[in-house]
DNA sequence: GGGCGCATGTAATGAGTTACATGATTGA
DNA sequence: TCAATCATGTAACTCATTACATGCGCCC
């Protein structure tokens, strides 16, 4: 469903083919979607059969033809419903990465403070390249902002359990 | 993997059977694992087929057998390597339900507002719900920690928005 | 006697991913 | 001439979910 939306909303703002929706999100938006080739590729042609887009195609050279979509009065109404939807709800993430702090007790402390001195550098890894996003136009940029704010508070966690670690005596 | 690194993990620390665990995970666990109970049943038939763990069953009454399961060393070896594979990674998650904050800019300021004002109250269910979460022992309340430390960040950068759009006279 | 709890699963479905397939163009 | 970019997809697979199936025990 946020993934309809979110081509929905893109398409809404300039139409595109395919392959461009594809570079944007793999490029641009590569911090806020996960969306991979195929299924845009299916979405958008779903869509498409569900009158939501209409195709136009224009041949450029001798290469396979471009695909180019834009809403119709449905699509729009499909992405008006979407939208509303979306915003009211909320569904917490669940966060599989975290599984192994529930174990942490299994190891030793000098070898949970050194993995999880791993997991930091990971994080601070991707911190830098959440900062590194180029800016986007309007509210798009607030995806962009949201992750970065999610990613300074998970490491801002993890140093109050590196904190822990350290000082609490009855860990270990 | 972390379904998987979930259910060793609470195996080691008692032996369960299945239904004891489903049990567990669905009322102390609902704010840390979305596992379902079909997933637990036949994860824990893959892993005793590995040799990950055994299972005992016992018979009470006239009831269907209890399967006990219990780790065996390939399955303390196996937990093992997954708790540090799990702890040195880390692989930020996608927010899918935050796709419609990349649109606001198609609803009037009014609109927004209304509607983000639903999801903040959706959000304060979820932050009473986590603060509700019994204590657990040891490092698996740290999984009941980090919910609650990202719900209060949700609602911090809500609140920023909602500010924002009170504010700026440029929205809408 | 009716519904919930105990205890186990199977079957069908779905959403999305990876790997594969195709073929022209462009630049080093 | 070799690799990368443009441009589209299909096929196989994985992982997990929902819905279904079974049947006794216990309490009201």
């Amino acid at each position: 469903m946020h993934r309809e939306l979110l081509l929905l909303g893109l398409l809404r703002r300039k139409e595109m083919h395919g392959y461009e929706l594809n570079e944007f999100i793999q490029r641009d938006l590569a911090a806020c979607s996960d969306m991979k080739k195929p299924t845009a590729y299916f979405l958008l042609n779903k869509m498409a059969e569900q009158g939501w887009i209409v195709e136009e195609s224009s041949q450029v050279g001798n290469r396979p033809p471009r695909r180019t979509y834009r809403l119709t009065a449905a699509g729009e109404a499909a992405f008006q419903r979407l939208l509303r939807q979306n915003l009211a709800a909320y569904q917490p993430p669940a966060f599989p990465e975290d599984t192994g702090l529930a174990f942490l007790e299994a190891l030793s402390r000098a070898e949970a403070q050194e993995l999880l001195e791993a997991r930091r550098q990971v994080l601070l890894e991707q911190v830098a390249a959440a900062a590194a996003v180029p800016e986007h136009p309007g509210s798009l940029q607030w995806l962009v902002e949201h992750r970065q704010r999610h990613l300074r508070a998970e490491l801002d966690w993890l140093d109050t359990l590196l904190a822990r670690l350290k000082s609490d005596p009855l860990v270990e």
